[in-house]
This record gives C-alpha cells, structure tokens and sequence, in this order.
DNA sequence: TATTGTTATACTCTATAACTATA
DNA sequence: TATAGTTATAGAGTATAACAATA
C-alpha cells in the first residue's frame, strides 16, 4: 500500500472527475451522430442500421441482435429506409425464410457520407500527438477490458458502427 | 514535420481504434445507465430528469434546456414522475407562470440509489492506477477542450448528470 | 406583446404477443 | 416443432403548432 487506497476511495475528485469528462465525450458523440443523421434526415436508430448494412448486408435477425432490441422493430425501420430507397430486402438463396437486408447504391453513398461527417472524435483526437492517441488508446484499452482484443463479433466494434 | 502528419492522415489505424475504443465506452456507459433506470423502472429520460432535479429543483423550461428538448416533452416525463410519488410541482413564489418541478423525498432516495448504482467507470476506472487516471484526466479534457475548466453551466457536468 | 406551461397531433422507437411461411 | 419475419398493439420520447395564464 503506498499512497491511498484507490479502489476504496470511491468518491475522490479525480474519479468523478473523470466520469464527468467522460460524460462529457458521451454527450459529445450523440450531438455529433445526431447532427450527422439529422443532415441526411435520418434518425439516429436508422442511421445506425444503416451504418451497419454498409459493412454487409444483414438478416433482420441479426440486425436485431446488433441493436440489441427486438426483431419486431426491425421491420419499420427497414421498411422506412427501403421506402427511400437506401435499403433493399432480398431473398436468401439458402434459407427461403430469412431476408437479408441490404443498401442500395444511394444507401452507400449516404452510409459513407454519415461516416465522413461522423467519425466523432477524430476532430478531438486531432488535437492529441501520435503519442497521446497511443497512451490514449492504451487506457481505454484497459477500461474496456480489452487486454489482447478479443472482441466477440469482429464486424461489430461496438454499440454505434 | 518529425514523422507523417497526423492531422492529414484522417484515417491512419490509430485513430480508428481510439475512435472505436471511445465507441465502446459510450456504449458500455449506456448499458450500464439503462440498467440502473431499469432497476427502479425508470427510462433513460426519466432517470435523466430525476438526476437533474436532485441536485435542485428546476422550472420546466430550464429542464427541457438541460435535456435539449422541446418543453413540451417535459409535461409528460414530469407527468409520469409526479405519478409515481417522485417528483412534484411547486408554485414558484417570483413568477406565477412557472412550475419548479422539485423531487419528493422517495424522489431523492431513488436518485441517490441511481447515482450509486450508476456512476459508471466507477468500475472501470478502478483498473487504472492514480497515476494513468491523472493521464486520462489530461487527455480527456485536452479531447474535449477544456482547457482551464469553463462549463458553460457549473450546475451541469454533461449530458447525462 | 412576450413568456411559461400545457394540450393536441403525428412520427419514431421500443417491447410483447400472435400470426405466416418456411425449415 | 422450431425459426424468420411480420403484424397488431401499447407505451414512451420527440417536434410542431396552438392555447391559457401570467408577465
């Protein structure tokens, strides 16, 4: 024990201020998603969606899983994509039961339009050295738990594509 | 110029991941948010508004700015509270046209149990010694450009209380 | 006149349950 | 029978517009 406790010292200031900062980069990330979706009129759920079938068209079912919410609401938001044309539902040739849903050519463009005027953080991170990003990234490593980068879905880097 | 620009260099792969390691905090952050409303049958906006009001009680105009809504959305939240015994509206004694919208005391017992539970990173940060805490205070707020500590409202760390 | 809170309306997201067509 | 997608339904959050009470 050289100085104090730091796994009982729940409450000091430099922890909470740490999660207020983080909060803050939280914040940060759903004004900046949202403007991006909100640009192309899209809501955030169906930007997301889309985000996610740019990478690889996707059975409903798994796009449910993706979201974590049920399969049921699914339906609208493709039905509302496929209604302007960014997203198509086509058959699956080895299961007559599953649609894979996919994006059209203009689905692509607006996906990568989304990324480029998303990519939150990489205006913040702008500001950091090649150095900083390292010990940055090596932190968040360690919150996240992440020790060897073990992810349970490769084409799922987290919650937001 | 000491190695390759890295304001230039959009997507080097450093970046990417620190984009995509703060993708995952946001998302740990949410689950971790949703499940401690959850716990007490609350949705994010209600918890989010039974946060706010426990530090002071607001007017319902002020809760819609902190919440960057339409005040209108602010009724039925509130509405939905005061039903369940956890917030109230009061007369505000200067202007007879506002409502503070102030907890109860099961109200405030409910927040506290909230901002126990909740207070994520609380368990990730524990990972991290004082020293790398320090180093990601440093970062963080450099990313988020704070550079002397000017909140536009001290009453209000983040989004999310 | 301007402002506060509310109501009315409409849309989206969400969960639950029941249905269909496949498997 | 089990599964994939859908439909129907209900609750909640959101924005817009119009309203009553107060300033």
């Amino acid at each position: 024990m050289a100085t104090t406790s730091s796994r009982t010292q729940r409450t000091d200031p430099l922890t909470l201020e740490v999660v207020e900062l983080i909060g803050t980069v939280v914040a940060r990330y759903h004004e900046e998603y949202d403007a991006a979706a909100g640009k192309h009129a899209l809501t955030g759920a169906q930007a997301r969606v889309l985000g996610l079938l740019s990478l690889e068209p996707l059975p409903m079912r798994r796009i449910a899983q993706k979201l974590k919410c049920e399969p049921s609401n699914i339906t609208g938001i493709i039905d509302r994509l496929e209604a302007r044309g960014l997203v198509e539902r086509r058959p699956d040739p080895a299961d007559r039961r599953v649609k894979l849903a996919a994006p059209t050519e203009e689905g692509l463009t607006v996906a990568r339009s989304l990324r480029e005027s998303l990519n939150f953080a990489r205006e913040p991170l702008a500001e950091l050295s090649r150095e900083e990003r390292l010990s940055l990234r090596g932190l968040l490593r360690r919150m996240v738990g992440e020790d060897a980068g073990l992810l349970a879905d490769p084409a799922t880097p987290a919650g937001y594509d």
